[in-house]
DNA sequence: GGAGTTCCTTGACGCAGGTCAAAAACCGCT
DNA sequence: AGCGGTTTTTGACCTGCGTCAAGGAACTCC
């Protein structure tokens, strides 16, 4: 099997597709490498196909003109991005681009059109896909709507240790300042919330490892 | 064609479907008669199916413990809710009540899934409208993370004149203290933004009716 | 080992907008 | 027309957090 095909095989969009249709999509899509920072697409581009991250991390982003920035996703292996424009020609909503140096795969639009329509199971595993992301962008919309910040938080640390192995310490896997971006806050808030946190010991930091001192209380804070 | 067949036709979930295939939906789904301001479902209540708009309007929306909540949708005639949790067993990802006296189809799932996987142009549009949906969410998050509330409202207004007859005119659908929780405010920082617009000359409104006098201001406020 | 970079933290300050309270306008009903 | 209920507006107050600025800490590259 092709180092393509072992990717695209353990991708989740393409769960239950047989060995050949796998093999038919590794011959369709193309590598890219990306430099750490480097600009995968922006905003309002027109948008040919989707991306599949092999190696590095990918983050999915709007700015504003005075260069704000909120992100909207970060993708790591084997999670794919932008498949939204796949479905109607229009622009990517927002920008991307590598936090880290990256190895993608693309897929182009028009290769791919014929492959879904005749799988029903692409369909469904794709429906189930953007369900996902639907409800992850719930939660992001009510958080900035409804929560402050020690409880964006709280609640994101949570949720980094969920699906994890051990319960009560993570690693963060994006710097402190991009972690603001993603919550939606400013990097000194955000670093004040963390010193208030360690001081009443609810967390213990080192660096980008956490622990997770008192999670009780860390949920009571989440809301 | 029965009444149910011809509100379904019009759906955009079911373009392209044959007359018979309609039939069929119709045959499948249920009415439900919803009074103003009553609950459909619940955030965390399991979810069996989804809802057509016959008539009326509906409010999907999150809201937190001490009642603050934030619209995330709003729903009105030929206009479908709740597909995500169709794709997965999960339950509703947020809670639906009428803004008005509503008349509702529903469509359980369970009946539902045999007639999409027979029917692939079904997926597609289905695909679409989440894909649909994705870019409004985008677009909310941007606003709530990255604009003010004077941003968010003149963007809003754009919005409400876009895909209308009359492009300097338009009715709020909504009573001005739910407008405030879609635009994640509070119904007194809206008024006074609205006041601040009428006394710029930029609007004129006269109730619900709101008259754009300076469009180009607007657009410039919108970022 | 020193000189940039990039990232993180801390302090001081100001303001957008949330909250509370009360008045005013509007709405459907009888 | 008048009444009880919502909806909207206005004023006064307060606070969370964004911004500016400056100092550390950690990492990379000569």
């Amino acid at each position: 099997m092709s180092e393509y095909a072992a990717i695209i095989s353990r991708c989740s969009l393409f769960q239950g597709l047989s060995e050949q249709d796998i093999r038919s999509l590794a011959g369709i899509c193309s590598e890219k490498k990306i430099a750490r920072s480097e600009l995968i697409f922006v905003e309002g581009a027109p948008a040919q196909g989707f991306y599949l991250v092999a190696q590095g991390q990918v983050k999915i982003f709007k700015s504003n003109a005075e260069g704000k920035e909120i992100i909207l996703h970060v993708c790591g292996p084997v999670e794919s991005f932008a498949e939204v424009p796949v479905f109607h020609g229009a622009p990517y909503p927002a920008s991307a681009s590598a936090t880290q140096a990256s190895r993608l795969l693309y897929f182009p639009r028009a290769e791919l059109a014929e492959t879904i329509s005749r799988h029903p199971t692409l369909s469904l595993n794709m429906l189930a896909n953007l369900a996902q992301k639907l409800r992850r962008f719930t939660k992001q919309i009510e958080s900035l709507a409804l929560k402050e910040v020690p409880a964006r938080l709280a609640s994101h640390l949570i949720y980094l240790t969920e699906n994890q192995k051990h319960p009560d310490r993570v690693t963060l896997r994006l710097p402190k300042g991009q972690l603001a971006n993603l919550l939606g806050t400013s990097p000194e808030t955000l670093s004040r919330v963390f010193a208030r946190l360690t001081e009443a010991g609810v967390i213990r930091m080192e660096g980008k490892d956490i622990s997770i001192l008192d999670r009780d209380e860390l949920i009571r804070l989440a809301d």
